[in-house]
DNA sequence: CCTTACCGTAAGTCATTGCTTACGCTTGGC
DNA sequence: GCCAAGCGTAAGCAATGACTTACGGTAAGG
């Protein structure tokens, strides 16, 4: 699955991963999110983009701010991916992935 | 987690992630590996010292050869850290994620 | 209007990465 | 002892990536 690249790739920078976990807390400006961090705000605004274009953020203008929160739908689809991959890596666990989480809902989009 | 960093950075690369899917269905020499991609032999080794290093995979000689395996203790490391990323960033899925599978960490902040 | 806050994009730089070919070290068979 | 098979590593190179500063565009406020 080619969006699984891009949701990989998203997640191993350390500083994208951060940006991701800040706005898992509750959703954020871009300049009050680039206020938490060492980087630039021009920084920040490029790895939102990486991380919307991998879908594991939205936004929304409100004024001037452009508030970013995660994107569960993108979340669900590399959750459902990983599953996968683990599953068929390790058998052991096949049984237990297929069990173990309920059916994604379909709200907010 | 410094881990998660070079496990995720491992399965960002689309071929890497290709050859740890491979050796997920079973184990096999590097020889054999390379046999199934287009790149080289030499990168093939390269990819594996990064899985290995991200404790993806195992590998152990056989002779003149080294067969590799994909390491369970470090996909269930990724696993349980990426379990609790989803957890925070989607509160709704907090509880199925902490009811779904063995003994998950409930400390950790 | 005019200004100010807020943000995205452009352009340039430096480090990292994924690849190649070339080489060197083991192991096992003859 | 030799040779060949099997791998890892070194060296070099083109491409990508993560940053910076500089600039432009839009929305709110006086």
């Amino acid at each position: 699955m080619p969006e699984a690249d891009s949701q990989l790739a998203a997640l191993a920078d350390p500083t994208r991963r951060a940006i991701f976990e800040r706005l898992g807390r509750r959703p954020m400006s871009v300049g009050e999110l680039a206020a938490g961090f060492t980087v630039s705000r021009p920084a920040v605004s490029q790895h939102l983009k990486a991380l919307k274009a991998a879908r594991l953020v939205e936004h929304q203008k409100s004024g001037t701010q452009n508030i970013y929160r995660v994107d569960p739908e993108g979340i669900a689809a590399l959750r459902r991916y990983l599953d996968n991959l683990w599953s068929r890596a390790l058998p052991d666990l096949k049984a237990a992935a297929e069990s173990s989480y309920p059916r994604p809902r379909k709200d907010r989009k």
